[in-house]
DNA sequence: TTCTTTAAGATTGTCGACAATTTATATTGA
DNA sequence: TCAATATAAATTGTCGACAATCTTAAAGAA
């Protein structure tokens, strides 16, 4: 029994080990977006029967990486403009109440662990500067804890195990690198501080308009990456 | 294929209506919360062989409606306060955005359309007072119309496919009928109104009040079955 | 040619059986 | 009596095969 880093998601049986490798291969685009799936195909390819890969495609269409028809098949989802926007608003509203909850319940140390863990970022990155990658994970960290420090059991389960996927997907696809990366470090270090005084009211507010200028971004590098599409043509 | 009335699930499938039958009966506490789920048995009841049924319980669990543990089983949710609690937290984030989303996009025949339903609603409730699946029916009705207008397909599918039962699951079996029907009314009404003055910041607002004042007499009876329960000790 | 209809192929849904794991029971020793 | 261990029973996980359904290709009619 091993454990998946970044959901924490434990590996016991073989249907989760499909689960996971399978995640991790649609969200970095090693199975590409929209593609059909074939139970038959991929089992093989897993070394599994079908049941045990049916029972991750189940799990793979709970976090939304997949889509499901009767007796038709699955197929991965399809990252467009509108669902981002779609996925965004609802992050939005719920990091936003992830983050009012934790300015109201983060004891004194969390906090502290929290700022020193965004020390740490801030240094990895002056290093690693450009490095998409410890960007990333950083950024998932910090967001990750806040979610956790709302300690609503529910909420935390909604954000890390069904949007967060997705959200991922649609950064690693664009490939989220740039200039915001500064910006983003400001944008957690006010959070922060409307956290430790327990202003919920901010937290929550600038928890929204940090997800906004992110999903901006996001936006700006789809247009881009559309505009070239049609420049190739 | 045949349609399930409540949250438009097309039944194809012999699993699909598998997950549709448990679903009422977990909702309505045929099934009793809390209780582990024999596959072999629920198998055998409902005719089928345990793969179909095994599909049934992944659905059941990503609308919370059963916990699964690996090699160990499934097991009805449990209706706690704290999770009543969590959920709502959640219910008043979502419907709130989903409101507010409804209150710029909602054109003004679709409007006119909710007005109407809520004089029909008003209508029923006076002939049928105390009949609490009317209120229950007519209540669902206006929310889900509501979340629909936001014509944010992700909020509908989490908050329709996701949240709903679980929320049904709490109102059925805390026998939710009482005095608050009128004021519900009085409340809906105010929040349409907003909603047709395109005053999207208001319309979440009421919502999330709304909502609140729900759970608030959720809570009560909650807690009024926890002491009866004492005293019958 | 174009549109139906029909048949073949492939894919998904469902089943019963076996393997792996957990839970309950019985046994042994202190 | 109680705790720990070993055994037996039951439950879940996984597999391969068959049935039902959809998709594709071919054949025929307008």
């Amino acid at each position: 029994m091993t454990q998946d880093a970044f959901s924490e998601t434990l590996i016991t049986t073989a249907s989760d080990q499909v689960f996971v490798d399978m995640r991790r291969e649609i969200v970095e685009g090693s199975i590409e977006q929209g593609s059909k799936i074939s139970e038959p195909e991929l089992a093989k390819r897993y070394g599994v029967s079908r049941a045990t890969l049916r029972e991750a495609l189940n799990r793979l269409e709970s976090c939304y990486l997949v889509e499901r028809k009767a007796n038709v098949g699955c197929r991965v989802v399809a990252l467009t403009a509108e669902r981002l926007i779609e996925v965004y608003q609802v992050r939005s509203a719920l990091e936003g109440l992830a983050c009012r909850l934790a300015a109201d319940n983060m004891a004194p140390d969390e906090v502290q662990s929290l700022k020193q863990l965004l020390n740490q970022h801030l240094q990895t990155q002056r290093v690693k500067e450009g490095e998409s990658y410890y960007q990333e994970a950083g950024d998932l960290d910090f967001h990750y804890r806040i979610i956790k420090a709302s300690k609503n059991e529910h909420l935390i389960h909604l954000l890390s195990n069904g949007l967060y996927q997705l959200i991922r997907m649609y950064r690693v696809q664009m490939g989220m690198v740039g200039p915001r990366v500064s910006k983003a470090f400001d944008e957690h270090l006010a959070i922060i501080n409307a956290i430790e005084n327990h202003d919920s009211e901010l937290a929550e507010l600038l928890m929204k308009r940090h997800i906004s200028a992110s999903q901006a971004n996001i936006q700006a590098k789809f247009n881009l990456l559309a505009t070239q599409k049609k420049v190739a043509q």
